[in-house]
DNA sequence: AAGACGGGGAC
DNA sequence: GTCCCAGTCTT
């Protein structure tokens, strides 16, 4: 089977599953301002989205916008974080973002090597900045989707995926898509009940069809 | 390339 | 008790 063959039966596949089994989280819905997305990335990281929708909401009702949060006392961004895990990294990170935010009245550069110059935006964020603020087709490559196209496709070959050609190539391929945006969002919901890192759910997996991983491990349903 | 950051939930 | 989680920066 062709690489092209083999990515579109992934698309079609994943959205169908997105239909009926995706999970709602507040920071998906439309209209969101940046400074929303923004926080949600930030609050994600290295943090399972059930926890950190426990207190999205409040954080962005306490905390609005770039101005409120930079007129924040850093001790109390921290506890208000604490229950999400690596706090004082996100409060600090938060922090410091808000501050250049407001200092660039609000703007964010949209080309991306000035992006990638804004306080702790690594490719992760700056890819989910271009996805769902400027429209372009940019994967949300975390671990979650590394480990489902590795899967999938075949293992990297390098240990960070920011800097393996292949995995990086794979996953701009699978979002070029119409809807590049639900395709990520697929991937993840996907990565967290069915492709899981543990006990991955092969025998309820719509993709097993042509998955690696399922071939070389014989899996009989 | 490896370490640090981290509480909470799943198993 | 152990593993894992929408990463990123520092050493």
């Amino acid at each position: 089977m062709k690489e092209t063959e083999k990515i579109s039966f992934m698309q079609s596949r994943l959205l169908k599953w997105f239909e009926s089994n995706q999970r709602f989280f507040s920071w998906r819905q439309p209209n969101l301002s940046n400074y929303q997305i923004i926080i949600s990335e930030v609050l994600l990281q290295r943090t399972k989205a059930e926890t950190v929708s426990k207190l999205y909401d409040q954080f962005i009702t306490k905390y609005p916008d770039w101005d409120s949060l930079h007129n924040a006392i850093l001790f109390d961004i921290e506890t208000f974080l604490r229950p999400a895990g690596l706090y004082k990294q996100k409060a600090s990170r938060l922090y410091m973002l808000a501050k250049y935010m407001v200092e660039n009245e609000g703007k964010l550069p949209k080309e991306r090597s000035e992006l990638n110059k804004l306080p702790f935006m690594g490719q992760y964020i700056a890819n989910a900045v271009e996805l769902q603020i400027f429209n372009k087709r940019m994967p949300l490559l975390d671990i979650n989707m590394a480990r489902v196209l590795e899967r999938y496709f075949g293992p990297r070959k390098l240990s960070d995926i920011r800097y393996d050609p292949y995995l990086q190539d794979l996953a701009l391929k699978i979002v070029d898509h119409s809807r590049s945006k639900e395709v990520s969002w697929a991937i993840l919901d996907f990565s967290a009940s069915i492709c899981k890192k543990r006990n991955p759910l092969c025998c309820s997996c719509p993709l097993s069809k042509n998955c690696l991983y399922f071939k070389l491990h014989s899996i009989d349903c």
